[in-house]
DNA sequence: CTGTTAGCGCATTCAA
DNA sequence: TTGAATGCGCTAACAG
């Protein structure tokens, strides 16, 4: 049978209250009667239950997080996996868990937010991927519910960590300009992404500027789907001189046609993906990147969160954009220094 | 403010009792009564108090994981994303969540043990990658705690779920004789790490019934490491003739060494990996692999887990064995037919 | 400094 | 069929 503080109280021949004093570190308590105590718990094997705890003090110390995914569609996302290990990883030194649910359409989504939250499962939520007028974020504010975005809820008494897609589509065009390359197509994704067109609008700006004609691709996600758009794109007229795309995945995937074409990297094609991944690595020469510090917005989004639990309120600034930075590797800068065209 | 069942019974004028044997679904309650309370928790908003219910029948629905890894090593590690997402996928039609959490030595291992399991925060657990004699599992077999085991954990009462390392390492060893390749190495992991030893196991023992010389190279984990061990192997005398390889990832690696030797995949080096993972679609040609069949693995491991809390005891057989199948790709397999030697 | 008491919200036994 | 009463294990207000 399960040992609890009345059990201890018994045996130590101390009242129950004691035995929780001693547990919280309550300095009122004359130490020989704290020895005591303690030594019995020990001895006893003692622990808390945390759901006596939890009931008593209207928090369970879980943050829930859930992903909304076609079926075993989550091995392979890189997404989900940085997301949560960053979640994990932010929580490792607090005394604060994380509850993982998973649903794959809308109408399960909406029950497994009734089942987190109503039901007081977890403190606080993270929310990814809003969608334009979230129904779930109404229902959180209406409930004055702690919970986080990572993303753009299009409201900014909403607390959110984001990072600047226009700017990362900026930075990652700018470099290969000043490279040299000047046939630069952007691989972006299905069209209403807001992260995709989002960096397809830093890209055209950044083109604009530089008086060069912008040119942008859609294809679905996927490796294989930009693998096959790029070889398209270099079958067919006017064969760009760079990519920049989406994801490093694809950029993976046009990395994999480049090669099949025979077309050097980076002399005859730069590359430029978005994420800063390991993938990165696995190009021959690396592959250059513009990195979103997914991991520090994670990080942030975490430490916001708890704040929002302990102080029970949104802490200002109520939205937050972690900078983006490049990292260059082999596929736009060749070892012999910027591309001459 | 919250609303309880005991405000429902206020408003609908009936006992607190009777609303939570509506809410059970108790078919002894008059329907007009019935409906009316229905009606009011329709109406206020009602939803159960989980941390009430969880103190009340002494479970919690959620079972944990505990990882243990370096800071940091998460995010790229394959085995971490296709279990979690492998557990969340298996529990996304049980009233079960996942309790996440992640420690990074020992002591906070422990500690985390005594936070989740003893504290009552899950109702049972999932461990991975036991080691000999593990003191966790001690501790949860005294205290009768429910939890699975993928792996082995060398003790036929406890439930575990495991793939056939040993067969797996016959199986892309022989795949790679069959293929007519003769001069086999085996890359292998840093000795001490039962998975790795035991595929070396399998490895062997197929070389030696087909009167080949085994011989076995330890590497550290991960893609470089793996691609200098490669090099070194082709550099140095006695080149190979093909390898296998712990896992994908030091497969890739060993790829990336072919490649930059100008050595020909799968002409002049076959290579097989292990996992079967989307890695092996990023080499050209594809990588072949051994499937280990994790996500079916966790699937059966997350069933005995419930199994095992429901019923309260180790359903029999404690054991089970996932079996292991090849996916032949490019890396073994020339598009020209079987290699001649 | 310590013990008594009162809930937290719920499920369930026992009477009626 | 329903309600009153009890307790899950804990924290905290209050009294002594």
């Amino acid at each position: 049978m399960r040992v609890t503080q009345a059990d201890i109280a018994k045996i130590a021949n101390v009242s129950q209250a004691t035995v929780s004093r001693v547990l919280a570190g309550d300095d009122h308590v004359e130490p020989i009667l704290r020895d005591r105590v303690l030594r019995i718990m020990r001895e006893k094997n003692y622990r808390p239950d945390v759901r006596a705890r939890s009931l008593r003090l209207q928090q369970t110390n879980l943050i829930g997080l859930v992903l909304k995914r076609p079926r075993g569609a989550l091995v392979d996302d890189p997404f989900f996996a940085a997301l949560t290990s960053g979640i994990v990883d932010a929580l490792a030194a607090k005394p604060y868990h994380l509850c993982l649910d998973y649903v794959t359409d809308q109408a399960s989504q909406e029950h497994v937010y009734d089942e987190m939250l109503r039901s007081r499962r977890v403190d606080g939520l993270i929310l990814v991927e809003p969608t334009a007028r979230d129904e779930r974020v109404e229902l959180l504010q209406r409930d004055k519910f702690p919970f986080v975005i990572i993303g753009n809820p299009h409201n900014d008494e909403i607390a959110s960590i984001d990072n600047d897609n226009v700017v990362a589509g900026r930075i990652g065009t700018e470099h290969l300009i000043s490279r040299g390359y000047r046939k630069i197509v952007f691989l972006a994704g299905p069209e209403g992404f807001v992260f995709s067109d989002d960096r397809v609008d830093g890209y055209v700006q950044a083109m604009v500027d530089a008086g060069l004609q912008p040119r942008v691709v859609h294809c679905a996600f996927g490796l294989e789907a930009a693998r096959d758009a790029s070889l398209a794109l270099f079958d067919g007229p006017d064969c760009p001189d760079a990519m920049l795309v989406l994801d490093d995945f694809m950029a993976y995937g046009t990395y994999m046609a480049a090669r099949s074409r025979y077309m050097e990297v980076p002399d005859e094609l730069g590359i430029v993906g978005f994420n800063d991944s390991l993938l990165c690595r696995m190009a021959e020469g690396g592959l250059t990147s513009v990195s979103l510090n997914l991991d520090l917005m994670v990080r942030r989004a975490v430490a916001k969160l708890l704040d929002i639990i302990e102080s029970g309120q949104v802490t200002t600034p109520a939205r937050e954009i972690v900078p983006c930075a490049i990292s260059v590797r082999g596929s736009s800068s060749s070892a012999r220094g910027v591309v001459q065209k």
